[in-house]
RNA sequence: GGGUCUGUAGCUCAGUUGGUUAGAGCACCGUGUUGAUAACGCGGGGGUCGUUGGUUCGAGCCCAACCAGACCCA
């Protein structure tokens, strides 16, 4: 009875069912490595037209974490999708190698008292060791590159070339040196970058310090009032006591409404809106408004210093807030950005009293050689003894805290170099205005990206540039030491010194002695010892790089980052490039988001919700990993969990299943010999095309447009939907009971054998291991690889557009008809759906289609019988088969039983077997 | 506090210029098959579209505020 099941054609193939993943990938990836898989891709598509996806580097401390996994698989499906589309699209993995992270794991590891040239040596080792580890893992991650040749910004050729870098810019006019309030750390005795400062809570006194007004005739003739007795007090609000030494002006604003009250201690100004609780805070109880005036009236008015003997001026700025104090704000431009900023307005004196080490100069008087914290206390004291402290309470803010130390830091005006935004350069165009244009000319992923970036730029302060550290890259100037200007061959000086670095790293310009370069000169110049924020190196990778490898290209077509590289990367490769090239060095912009956890939050190490990469590949594979990364929409936060994971584990198998089934009813194809021509297809082989086809066209429109979730999402819904519930559900039939060789089930396996060619390619680009796999039993080849192929073509038969209208009607039906089966199941009259027989009802264009199908619509149905008959209204009926059930076939016929010789089988499987076979057209 | 975003079923995503009972896949439940079988088919339940107001004849889509979250900045 069962013997029949041996002369069906039944799925065989190799490709097992569970992928095993995190055991056989790197099996995959060891040949990938022993093929040398990247350079093969290089040959292949040499010639072609490029796309450039330029890398942005990774820091080079610590292991890689589900960030980084994110960032390096979206980048690697874009360069496999890209070459699969036709493009040469190369892919340079770097590295950023400089900085004070790798100094504090240095020092960590071997102290603080070693020569700084030992430091530096020390410095260079270990990022060197850490991008090996980083390496490893991203090539677990099945990213393809030049992983043997990746660029380094601490490789000699890399540094010199930020060298010059730097010259272009002070060329172009851009570069300038001065004086200007930086984060401060005390401890580091440097200047810190934005990125290494975090905000912190702390608890710091405030006080409300009254400054008298110099001149009161002067102040009653602006209030048109009659003489004022007695003193006038200007009454400011801070939460740093110890910058009062630089004070150089209060600042009101000038549309605010400043009241002037009477008080038991004299007349104080206060902004109105805050002057009650100004009150309250003094301890004032009875109290008398005089008058009143707006800001703007007060500008120039001359206060005196609360304790130093000048005179400071009243001035305004929008800055001044209602927030807190008391609407008059105290300025120090050397110890605040905004009071820098008014400074410049009005030309304050940027009068830095505070040294490195965070004390005040020993000449200053009242707090010289004590710290600004000890300062703090002094300052209160003496202000509480002349009478002019009104108040003295505590304030819990946040406050900027030194990322290394975690220490308090202070705004410092120090010398620095800087990059100016509003600095006209040499083409007589601002740095902000070419980089505002430079964002204008930029192609957005997503659009917003646009309106951050641009506002950055419209609101950025210069660039400090300049740092104080050992492992960076120094600036390689001589200064006057008397004029402080820069040595007039300063460019050519740039290059000798760049020549030098070429051959032996940085340390050329630390152990440089200037006579080398000045001869007889040197004596009257200081070599800058200065070194450069480490975001300059990483932003001129454009130059370093893409403008110097033969197989990239400049600009780059694609930068793609984390949302915070707005502020990072994508912003200090936009100046770098404005201020060299006057561009930007990239076509377009992508961003993706974080990656949080279940609850929408950031992972933590405290928190505990991190997602190692390195697991998720141990336990699930990378190309889990990688699905994941496809499926999520990168544009906001993206979110992962145990729960999705197994989600995304679900779609694999059902993606790999899907590829199993066609890869097993092709065992006996071979399309050197099987190869029909498309319009001699069945029916439904063609239409299959059709679905193929749109599929194809609407998942490469998603690549296109960097929307890997939405091709992830099609090609789990086709996998189902079209393929599993429709093309191959009807399939099985003649690809099971027809004879082998036959036209019927040969057509089938051309199409399934487009299908596999173009989904394995679809694939590729993010199932990257499974559609390797799935490639090498296609072809057999170990030396072929799916990613030396391109996008497959179709074969597209006459009568498609015919068929795509056709179609779809009858998938209606077969709903329908699904739907009555199901009733009769329910009922308990059939199982299968082959124990039915359904007669349909249709009219118009529905009739037709079904009718056109003629004997082949049991089949479409997955009945044993099926009959359509025209009529007005559509209806569908289905009852239980009375014919006895062919063994072979399972199909409920009436001409069982017709051959004695084999009574058990149906008339088309006798016919299949021993006569010239069934005769199928359609399906 | 400011800038740029996000918030639709348990999960991942769709929801075109505002217009009939908000869709898909997965998961779940039921069921069929046992010739894709630790697989596949069919059916079903499940959503106050973050909250609250507003504009409109009508809002998941427009506006405002608020809540929660992300990145950046202060």
């Amino acid at each position: 009875m069962t013997d029949y099941k041996n002369t069906l054609n039944l799925p065989d193939t190799p490709f097992p069912m569970r992928g095993d993943l995190a055991k056989r990938e790197p099996g995959w990836l060891a040949q990938w490595r022993e093929k040398q898989r990247y350079q093969q891709i290089r040959k292949a598509a040499a010639g072609r037209p490029k796309f450039i996806l330029h890398d942005g580097p990774p820091y080079a401390n610590g292991d890689i974490h589900i960030g980084h996994a994110v960032n390096k698989i979206l980048k690697d499906i874009i360069v496999k999708s890209k070459t699969l589309a036709g493009f040469d699209a190369p892919y340079v993995p770097g590295w950023d190698c400089h900085g004070l992270p790798i100094e504090l794991q240095v020092e960590k590891q071997h102290g603080k008292a070693i020569p700084a040239a030992r430091f530096r040596e020390l410095c260079r080792e270990y990022a060197a060791t850490q991008i090996e580890r980083q390496k490893a893992d991203f090539i677990r991650l099945g990213v393809l590159g030049d992983w043997d040749h990746p660029y380094r910004t601490m490789d000699f050729a890399f540094e010199a070339g930020i060298m010059r870098e730097l010259g272009r810019i002070l060329a172009n006019g851009y570069l300038y040196q001065g004086a200007k309030p930086v984060h401060w750390c005390v401890d580091c005795g440097s200047a810190l970058a934005e990125a290494e400062v975090e905000y912190e809570d702390k608890t710091s006194a405030t006080i409300d310090v009254a400054f008298q007004v110099a001149d009161n005739a002067d102040f009653a003739q602006r209030l048109g009032m009659p003489k004022l007795t007695g003193p006038v007090y200007a009454v400011i609000w801070t939460t740093t006591p110890w910058t009062l030494p630089a004070n150089q002006a209060v600042s009101v604003h000038p549309d605010f409404i400043y009241d002037l009250i009477l008080t038991p201690k004299g007349i104080l100004i206060l902004a109105r809106d805050l002057a009650e609780a100004s009150i309250k805070r003094y301890g004032f109880e009875s109290v008398e408004v005089l008058g009143q005036c707006k800001g703007s009236m007060l500008e120039h008015l001359q206060l005196r210093h609360p304790f130093l003997d000048r005179s400071v001026p009243v001035i305004c700025g929008e800055h001044v807030t209602l927030e807190a104090g008391t609407g008059l704000v105290h300025t120090a431009p050397a110890h605040g950005v905004d009071d820098y900023q008014i400074g410049l307005k009005y030309h304050l004196a940027v009068d830095n009293p505070v040294g490195d080490d965070g004390k005040f100069f020993d000449g200053i008087p009242l707090v010289g050689g004590q710290t600004v914290w000890q300062g703090n206390k002094t300052v209160v004291e003496t202000l509480a003894a002349s009478g002019l402290l009104l108040a003295n309470e505590k304030l819990l803010h946040s406050y900027p805290h030194c990322w290394r130390h975690k220490t308090p830091i202070i705004f410092r005006a120090t010398h620095q170099w800087f990059i100016g935004m509003d600095k006209t350069g040499a083409d007589g165009v601002s740095l902000r205005n070419h980089a505002i244009g430079a964002v204008d000319n930029t192609a957005f992923f997503p659009a917003w990206g646009r309106a951050r970036l641009e506002a950055m730029m419209k609101n950025r302060p210069d660039w400090c540039v300049s740092r104080q550290r050992n492992w960076g890259v120094p600036m390689p100037l001589f200064v006057h030491k008397e004029s402080g200007e820069l040595h007039p061959r300063t460019a050519e000086l740039i290059e000798a010194a760049a020549q030098r670095v070429e051959q032996t790293g940085i340390e050329a310009w630390f152990s440089l002695d200037p006579a080398e370069l000045l001869g007889d000169e040197a004596s009257e110049y200081k070599k800058i010892t200065d070194t450069l924020d480490v975001w300059f190196d990483s932003g001129v990778t454009h130059a370093c790089v893409l403008k110097q490898r033969p197989e990239l290209a400049y600009p780059a077509d694609l930068y793609l980052e984390g949302s915070d590289q707005h502020r990072g990367w994508f912003q200090s490769s936009l100046l770098t490039g404005c201020a060299t090239d006057g561009r930007a060095p990239y076509h377009a912009l992508l961003t993706h988001g974080f990656v949080v956890d279940a609850k929408g939050h950031k992972m933590s190490k405290s928190k505990g919700n991190v997602v190692a990469p390195q697991k998720i590949m141990d336990t699930y594979g990378a190309d889990i990993l990688r699905l994941w990364v496809a499926s999520t929409d990168y544009s906001g936060e993206l979110t992962i969990s145990d729960e999705i994971l197994k989600r995304v584990a679900d779609a694999y198998r059902r993606i790999r299943n899907t590829l199993r089934f066609l890869l097993a009813n092709l065992a006996d194809f071979d399309p050197a010999r099987d190869t029909l021509p498309v319009d001699d297809w069945q029916e439904i082989d063609r239409y299959a095309m059709v679905m193929l086809g749109e599929f194809q066209t609407e998942l490469l429109a998603a690549y296109d447009r960097y929307e890997f979730h939405h091709a992830v999402q099609r090609m789990h819904n086709f996998c189902s939907e079209d393929l599993g519930g429709f093309y191959l559900d009807i399939l099985k039939d003649r690809l099971y009971t027809t004879a082998a060789g036959s036209h019927a089930r040969r057509s089938a396996q051309n199409a399934l054998h487009h299908i596999t060619h173009a989904l394995v390619r679809l694939m590729a680009p993010y199932l990257s291991f499974t559609g390797e796999e799935v490639w090498q039993l296609l072809t057999a080849d170990e030396n072929d690889s799916i990613f030396l192929h391109q996008w497959h073509n179709l074969p597209v038969a006459t009568d498609a557009p015919q068929l795509a209208a056709k179609w779809p009607l009858i998938r209606a039906t077969l709903a329908d008809v699904r739907k009555h089966l199901e009733t009769l199941r329910i009922a308990g009259d059939i199982g299968s759906s082959l124990q039915a027989e359904v007669s349909i009802h249709a009219s118009g264009e529905q009739y037709q289609a079904l009718a056109d199908l003629g004997n082949d619509l049991r089949f479409v149905m997955i009945t044993s019988a099926a009959t359509v008959t025209q009529a007005a209204a559509a209806s569908v009926s289905a009852e239980p088969s009375t014919h006895t059930k062919c063994e072979r076939c399972w199909h409920y016929r009436s001409d069982v039983g017709s051959h004695a010789d084999h009574p058990a089988l149906c008339g088309r499987c006798y016919s299949n077997l021993f006569g010239q076979g069934e005769d199928r057209q359609h399906a």
